[in-house]
DNA sequence: GATGAATGAGCCTTCATTCAT
DNA sequence: GATGAATGAAGGCTCATTCAT
């Protein structure tokens, strides 16, 4: 039961490499000995290293929704699950999802917009599940009254992931969570002071 | 005068290929290709891969620099020069400064962050260049009593890069406008309505 | 009865890759494809590929050797059956034996000429055997007395099959059946004015 | 002037290993111990495999062709330079033109048959090439009227082909002339009582 | 300055073979 | 008998770099 497949251990090891190198500069040598296996051992489960990129992304990008869901899972109301989401953002500097650091999904947007078309699809698809996840946060704040309605939902989506994604990068690049807590601090003081209903704060 | 000596012809065709492809998929046979060079003519002027890099990211950073220098010229006001800023931030997409599109200085932070410490620093030291743009071009509406002076400058700019490099990234990936819109309307509409003295505007 | 076992049908299977490819160009899983087995179903029945490729190489001698015999048993005169000697050779073109066209033995002959020392002693001795096959007829030509008994039966046979194979190889190749129609008219011709004694045509 | 280039050198070696072995069986590292070249020095001057196994063609192809026209240079009449066209055949067993032995052309037509498309087209532009080169010397002797003007030419050429080349792949895999020797004495006689005129023997 | 042949390490991939299940 | 995961050598090819010309 603790036990893993050697398939997924392969993806596991290799969703760390490719995040952290990307896909040109991650070598099959790397995996071969990120996971012990030799280079027959590898292609036995998948037929060539984009198909391992493509699961790795997959398997990063569960990983992603995953810490989203399980941070939200402890606030009670939406206004406490949309403050999550933004401490998600955040949770990704301080305790990245995957070795390598900083959000996989637009590391692999970059590392494959001009390289690699399949994965770019797979990384753009990734962005747009993201922005629809903060967006159905938003509605349930709508729907239980606790968020003005008058928004346009897409456009504060949008707005927020840009915003914390764009702090990501750099807090990545800068290795200190500066640009990251002004990012949270303004986005989540937008939200309490111009999205919430002043009635649903009392 | 015209004339454009080999190492400037290598660096600005390297510069292209690096912003499009990265540091580990471009190949010195593309910069060969490119530049019309055999290996040696290249090595005569570089001593290696990493030396182009650099230089090729040092000549992308200027070209970001003077499109923000060219596009404020031609705004008179502190509080049209921001606005300009703006609008620059959002010709990235418009009229890619290099091939490959996007922002250089973040598409080289995120391909040498985990795999080319030098030219990270470059990209590193390139992302607070630009933010100390930003900061200048608010400390000028400051001092021209146009910007409320109890703003946190380094906040604020953090805050528009972040922002809008965040939604140019998006925006690159979907191939569409609609990310940078909106981030560039609600940048925009947060300078005029909270960060410009209302007497300013009269 | 109808079933066939597991061995015979890897070497049926086999032996049409290896006529086809060759021995070289034809991988196991090649053979894993075709038998529908995995690598150690192949392997239960073979110690290696090189035992394949001999047991393929019988099997597909033995298809020649039994195209002979069923030809020529609709033969009923000795002279008949020289022709239709002649008739299984052109039949290899338009009717090939095993999938991959021509004659297997000759293919495998030129195949393991310097390559694989255990197959060349096997295509030779398949050639020794279509040879003799042939010497065979030609003696009970002249032991019924219809076919002259001066001739020199080994260079006649050898003459025929040289004709004939060097012809299948080039109608192989030219994907079509003119040279081996020459080779075939010629041959026939040869023997009936030439080989057969005049009376007996009578 | 008796030096060779790189390029030439390539050639001449991996044109020797793949009449040897084939395509399939004839590795790089073959080609760079036979070259004493790494890898990289051979890709300098071929883009693949591929253009190394055409141009060995090529240049086997010509030694064929060379062989026969030096062999045909010291005939004088067209009646002595069939005889020495059929002498030229016999050659390619005694003196191999090629290491691997027997005739390139049809070792190449074979090998490529079903395995590599370009590589067959080369072959079999190869026989034709062969064919019309007796085709004419048949027609030379026949305007010089030396030979009977109304036979087939070009069942006459293939039917020597076909007999000289099939005998040729007997003697080389049986390792003796003596196939070989039949065809040559065969072929050589029913030219000189058949083909040849009877008043140009006096 | 420029060439391009040469290097040799490294790339991704396929190979025949083994063996625990 | 059959599976298919694992091996590890070898396959063809590209890489950044060097250097004699």
């Amino acid at each position: 039961m603790n036990e893993l497949n050697t398939k997924d251990r392969i993806i596991q090891c290799s969703a760390e490499l490719f995040n952290t190198y990307g896909y040109h500069a991650c070598s099959l040598n790397q995996i071969m000995q990120a996971t012990g296996l030799q280079k027959g051992g590898i292609y036995n489960h998948f037929k060539n290293k984009d198909e391992i990129a493509v699961e790795a992304f997959n398997y990063n990008y569960h990983r992603v929704i995953d810490r989203f869901k399980k941070v939200l899972d402890k606030a009670n109301t939406p206004t406490e699950k949309i403050i999550a989401v933004i401490d998600t953002f955040v949770s990704f500097i301080d305790e990245p999802i995957v070795k390598g650091g900083g959000c996989p999904i637009f590391n692999t947007a970059m590392d494959a917009t001009n390289t690699h078309p399949a994965l770019k699809e797979k990384a753009k698809a990734g962005i747009r599940g993201l922005k629809r996840y903060v967006e159905i946060k938003l509605d349930e704040g709508i729907q239980a009254g606790e968020i003005r309605s008058d928004i346009d939902i897409k456009k504060i989506a949008a707005l927020m992931v840009s915003t914390l994604e764009g702090a990501i990068i750099i807090s990545r690049v800068e290795e200190n969570r500066e640009c990251l807590n002004y990012a949270s601090e303004y986005v989540k003081d937008y939200f309490k002071k111009v999205l919430v209903k002043v009635d649903s704060l009392n």
